[in-house]
DNA sequence: CTAATTTCATAGTGATTGCTATGTAATTGT
DNA sequence: ACAATTACATAGCAATCACTATGAAATTAG
């Protein structure tokens, strides 16, 4: 008799020996890791000392380490609906681009946290082996950019922004911004410093308040 | 008798078989390899298929892995005094951002050379095996960001700037915006988008003109 | 209990990493 | 011609790479 495969949560796993680690914690290691050291440049025993456990465990529990990379992406960039919904429901398009480059700011410089930001610095080169999640990451950012573009759209049409605004310009110089905290955060630059050129940045959108 | 150890250049080398490749041809494939593929994604197999020659050559000629992309790196950045000059010579700090954020976004988007910024992208991350070389390539950055920063200071004390202006934010700014401009050109973005970006990017600048 | 299932730790796999030992080829100095 | 010097090509070094075969351990189902 042919049995339907049924898909079980690891919550709801019944039979077998039990997981004896945390799936969770252990992937928050691990983009912890592919945060400080990069995608290709981290290695599978980096992985197994960062996450506590041993590379047949990484395997069984999350693939391969490609699919490891892109779950802890997942992790790390969140929901892009959440990300959509916060932009969405800033008053103008102007304070979604001051809240993300703010919280850019903050989030590249914790003291519990590599310097930057992974979906800068972790695919920012690599093989030819490895353009399939280079691609998958710049698609990550495109995303963020093509919202923040789509909300700087909408107050141009509401006649917040005048009609000559170049949305998708406005849009890509914020994200290039952010991109390039992360580069500063990276070579040892501080929350403040990197407060202050979001500042600055933002005076760009001086005409348009 | 002790001679005193002469460091003859290659030009002037008289004794022993010649170099049957041109040295500085084949820094510029190396220059070239690790500007696309980055520092430790690109192996010795890469860099020997690149430069035409083989392994043992590439030690005997440049030291090893680490000091061959050394050398590629002062190739690509060019002499620091230049970028000075260029800097000092413009008529002020506004014009020397602006050609700086331009030159970039059409070096980044040459059409025979890789996307982006070698300095931006080929040590973006690494393992701590490479932290010094990162920090090479911080290095220069952090001194170019230092060129625009005196640039800025003089503007201000020259009174073409006012005294408030804050001459790390926004030479840091613009620093962010030149290393952005690199990941959206890796991602694909075109040459006129990238001026886009820059032309946005000074308005930040309009309160100074 | 036994059988079935899943994860565990150990110990590897072949391929690739950066790098080099070795002997020969090509040139100059005498 | 012959020694000295330098670069060449071949071949291979130990270490690490991502990944896995294997069998024991831990759990549930019946």
């Amino acid at each position: 008799m042919i049995v339907m495969e049924r898909k079980l949560s690891s919550a709801t796993r019944k039979v077998g020996r039990p997981l004896s680690f945390d799936r969770d914690a252990a992937l928050e290691r691990a983009m912890l890791t592919f945060w400080r050291y990069g995608y290709e440049t981290t290695s599978i025993a980096d992985l197994t000392s960062a996450m506590g456990i041993t590379a047949p465990s990484i395997y069984a529990a999350y693939g391969d380490k490609k699919a490891l990379f892109l779950e802890a992406t997942r992790l790390y960039a969140g929901d892009l609906n959440t990300h959509q919904t916060a932009m969405n429901s800033a008053p103008t398009a102007r304070d979604a681009a001051y809240d993300l480059l703010v919280s850019a700011a903050t989030a590249f410089t914790g003291d519990t946290t590599p310097p930057g930001c992974l979906l800068a610095s972790a695919t920012a080169s690599g093989s030819s082996a490895s353009a399939d999640v280079q691609a998958a990451v710049a698609d990550i950012r495109r995303q963020i950019g093509n919202c923040l573009c789509a909300r700087i759209q909408r107050d141009i049409v509401d006649g917040i922004l005048p009609a000559d605004a170049d949305a998708k310009a406005l849009s890509q110089m914020t994200i290039a911004v952010v991109q390039g905290l992360s580069v500063l955060a990276r070579d040892g630059a501080s929350r403040d410093d990197l407060l202050n050129i979001a500042e600055e940045a933002m005076k760009a959108w001086r005409p348009y308040t």
